[in-house]
DNA sequence: AAGTGGTCTAGACCACGCG
DNA sequence: GCGTGGTCTAGACCACTTG
């Protein structure tokens, strides 16, 4: 009965950490400016540095540090607005600067878009890798995958080698009509070769934009577009922009 | 000269095992069924506890797995699509079984909402707190702010306390004509209050979609809604249903 | 009370970017 | 070569759930 119960939900002190370091960030520090480094921080707080880095991952997450090896901590610009509303209803590359062709090859799909495609998984089909640059920077890879059926008018070499390949396949693509498409987004971690492209450690947190092109009662074509989750926000208004900047 | 480099690229030890337990996952484990524990696991496998938990974080940050304090590791289901399509062009609360209203009150929205709704960040506008359920289990949480110009025809007191304060600003609400909507998707993390509400950890990975209902040139109101990351996948589709399941 | 995952420590070494 | 963040270890204790 004596003892009030002051603290009687210690929070975590990695989540006490996130916080005071979040509004610091607000108050005390410009975006591209460097933090000082983890051992410094660390000993600065008090804790350790793996608690440390605990805060440091979570504000990251959220968009608000950039984090490189070699380098140092940065605060973060706010997330960039990358729109990818469904309302065009376009094949995908037709009006194109924002996406940029990098490869085609032939190969078989993954077994989940497999099952979107209704192909048999040991099926051969097209994948066509895109890269997606805003402001000269790279936030998002592409794995186009078309089945033979959807562009029958093309060699397995035509579309094979390159980013000419690449482009052939998207070519004939838009000759069908498109009936309609639907999309889902979901957090996954980068795969290693998409890390590599979108400048990213192996298994950092991206959405995930499955679209699936339908085209005379057909999925015609599936698309696994994995944007870095740490500087995008995905928009999908009709109006387009939803800015939260200063 | 003699030493052959047989592990050019020496990836993690944390991303190896990863991929490891995915694919035992796959082949040896069903939907539910529970894992060896941590310490188990991290002795089998030859590492330290904390090597083996940063495989399990990216695992259950996929949606592969779940885990809860005091009771175990699971094997978790495939993850639910859950419509967030804007499409329909409605108000919130309309035709409403999925999202069931929690609160009323009075306050102010956070800077970032206030700058969307185009408000003075101090002014006092209504919050309004739902929950979105989903076969049983809480999906998401959601406030939405409506500044008391949008629902002039109510009284701070009729909009405060409890479910039925929050039914009468969605109410009001249904009385303008909505013109528009735009909506984004980003990661954040869970804050205090909506991880309580969805059943996880603060600070656990969230998908955020905002959106912005437009009203005679103005934003008549605005929606956060936090998404389980984990066992969500939202779906915008014309035809909804982007099934990955068996 | 026992067993689980969650937090935290204090160290070590590694991989990378830059001067 | 130096400083940075990234990986890894071996241990301890805490918070929670369940029998």
């Amino acid at each position: 009965m004596g003892t009030t119960q002051l603290e009687a939900v210690p929070e975590p002190k990695y989540w006490h950490l996130k916080n005071v370091i979040g509004e610091a960030l607000d108050s005390e520090f410009a975006v591209g400016e460097i933090l000082p480094n983890e051992r410094e921080l660390a000993a600065r707080f008090g804790v350790a540095r793996a608690t440390l880095r605990q805060a440091l991952e979570q504000l990251e997450l959220e968009g608000r540090l950039q984090r490189r090896r070699g380098v140092g901590t940065t605060v973060a610009p706010p997330r960039v607005g990358v729109d990818v509303s469904t309302t065009q209803h376009v094949w995908p590359g037709v009006g194109e600067d924002t996406w940029q062709a990098v490869d085609g090859v032939a190969g078989q799909a993954p077994l989940a878009v497999a099952r979107l495609l209704d192909v048999r998984s040991a099926e051969s089909v097209h994948i066509v890798r895109r890269l997606r640059v805003s402001a000269g920077l790279p936030v998002a890879a592409e794995l186009l995958y078309v089945p033979e059926l959807s562009v029958p008018g093309l060699t397995a070499t035509d579309a094979a080698g390159g980013p000419a390949g690449a482009r052939a396949v998207l070519r004939e693509l838009q000759r069908l009509t498109l009936d309609g498409q639907d999309r889902s987004v979901e957090l996954g971690s980068a795969r290693a070769d998409d890390a590599r492209e979108l400048d990213r450690l192996p298994g950092s947190p991206v959405l995930v934009v499955t679209t699936r092109y339908l085209s005379g009662g057909r999925t015609a074509a599936v698309s696994v577009a994995t944007y870095r989750a740490d500087t995008c926000r995905l928009t999908f208004g009709d109006s387009g922009d939803l800015a939260m900047a200063s």
